[in-house]
DNA sequence: GCTTGCGTTGGAGTGCGCTCCAACTCCTAC
DNA sequence: GTAGGAGTTGGAGCGCACTCCAACGCAAGC
């Protein structure tokens, strides 16, 4: 009864997915024991052999890093997924105002920018600078 | 030879300073050890009174802090400003620097906020929402 | 004068997100 | 079969930006 899948082809090693998303092996086993990651495939020698999917929601996971939610928040929302399409409102409803408040911090930045930009202009001032 | 200024009555302790900047004591006390802020006027007790200019320059620190800035840079910069006007040309390369910087990463969440919105609509779909 | 509370210091501790390490196994090429 | 490199684990360590603490000093009201 051996399930031995003949591993399609699109197969990842973990030093693939790294180059890939720009994440370090060490960083994808770190994300991978947090429970961002389900546990990867394994071939018999019990090395991770990532899947397409694992490698898209890799990818969705770093969109979120970079758009500011904690680990702890990707846990749970993690969590959600593995628990089924049940939780697709909770789901969506984390991924709405999670955009609400990237679109705040934006807004927060750009007037920022804009006060950097007055500094700017003061110093050109003081330089008599273009 | 007492050089001791009437205190001008714009003077606020630290914690009307951390109140109104929102910072709280101990990180005013943290920014002034490491050098991002100079040495703040003492009263004869010893205590901090800061003038209306570090307020200013503490709101500056928090737009170059809240745009992304290091607590070392910060500390480069505070030290050009020490130097004189003589760093103006510096201090304006790197504000320029960092502002590009600072657009780059605005332009970054951008992209990330419009896939986030796709996401959003896939997740729409699945439920037949609106 | 005494209490209450704000402020001071140096230094230790915290939380986050990795990053590194030792000791080991596995796979490939020769 | 052997050498070299890639991957595995659990756990320790790190850098950043604070945050907290104990022990003390000073100030204002009663």
């Amino acid at each position: 009864m051996a399930s031995e899948k003949p591993l399609p082809a699109e197969t990842l090693t973990i030093t693939e997915v790294a180059d890939s998303t720009g994440l370090s092996p060490d960083t994808l086993r770190y994300y991978e024991k947090a429970g961002l990651i389900s546990p990867i495939d394994r071939t018999a020698g019990g090395r991770r052999r990532y899947a397409t999917t694992d490698l898209a929601w890799i990818e969705f996971l770093l969109r979120l890093r970079d758009t500011g939610m904690s680990i702890a928040d990707m846990q749970h929302f993690a969590e959600l997924r593995r628990a089924g399409t049940a939780t697709v409102p909770d789901r969506l409803a984390l991924l709405r105002d999670h955009r609400i408040r990237l679109d705040e911090r934006i807004a927060h930045l750009q007037a920022n920018g804009h006060a950097l930009d007055d500094k700017i202009r003061h110093y050109e001032h003081l330089l008599g600078d273009a």
